[in-house]
DNA sequence: TCCATGTCGATGCACTTGCATCTATATGGA
DNA sequence: TCCATATAGATGCAAGTGCATCGACATGGA
């Protein structure tokens, strides 16, 4: 039974949204395999560990800042403290959490990546639409956000 | 050694493409695991078998319309065989190449699938936008796609 | 005709993801 | 204080993915 229908300038903009996207990543992934560097969620993590400074972050905290499931950040987080990117420290008021900080490896690590991502968007988006389209385009997707921008 | 810099609208932009598409695809996953049924990428292959009628599809034609690698398509096809929602027929002037058509099943299925992102692409598409921003986003998008339309 | 090369599609293996669940600790109310 | 419930994070197992490669057949040139 079918309970709502889309238009089918819903379902042409639903299309390409979903195809851009996934051959922008695509792209951005070959450009860091071909790098022999680690995929895009290790630069999503260390960039916010970046940000986050010294204090570092609580794995909880990094869950809604990449979109990552809650299990996918516990391994993700082992594997970078196995390559040494990042340290994990216990927190003093709560014997069940973490911090998470990033080292000085894994700053080193971010900005090797961004040397190849950063390329990337530049190509793939930068170059592609006027810096008006660019803020255009940032505003349409703001309104799909859930909840959306209203700027 | 940074190559080249993105400016920051074209990296908000891109931050902005990213996460909307993620959460846009995992809201509409989440729609149909709700509903039991099968994932996006099974949609895909069905809908493109089921606009190509009773000739059916090469799997090699399959894999540019849907932006699968060759090795997903092949394992995704032999899930849809299996639960009978498509049929393989050798094809006569090439043996090493197969046929791949879809069933009666496959169309139901394709429908009851539809009912349920048909209606996701209209709540979190259509009644995000009005017609002349999803025409809008719909062209910023085609600039994005690689080769890029321009009309 | 023969063979080198290319294309179609499948698959073994390692790794990642998803799901459910587990352990450990925290919290709040009786 | 004790216990029920909630939260932080890890993990066993099944399923899916990526990579490399394989076998089968096709094609074109010597």
């Amino acid at each position: 039974m079918m309970r709502k229908s889309p238009s089918p300038a819903a379902v042409e903009a639903w299309g390409r949204l979903i195809r851009v996207s996934r051959q922008l990543i695509e792209k951005t992934e070959d450009a860091l395999k071909a790098g022999k560097l680690p995929p895009l969620a290790w630069y999503d993590v260390l960039h916010e560990l970046a940000e986050a400074g010294e204090g570092g972050l609580r794995p909880f905290e990094l869950i809604d800042r990449v979109l990552l499931a809650q299990y996918n950040v516990s391994r993700l987080l082992a594997r970078l403290e196995a390559d040494g990117l990042v340290e994990r420290l216990a927190v003093a008021d709560d014997g069940r959490g973490q911090t998470v900080r990033i080292t000085a490896d894994g700053r080193d690590m971010r900005r090797r990546i961004w040397s190849v991502y950063g390329k990337a968007i530049a190509e793939l988006m930068g170059d592609q639409l006027s810096s008006k389209e660019l803020e255009a385009l940032a505003t349409l997707l703001g309104r799909l956000r859930q909840p959306p921008i209203t700027q």
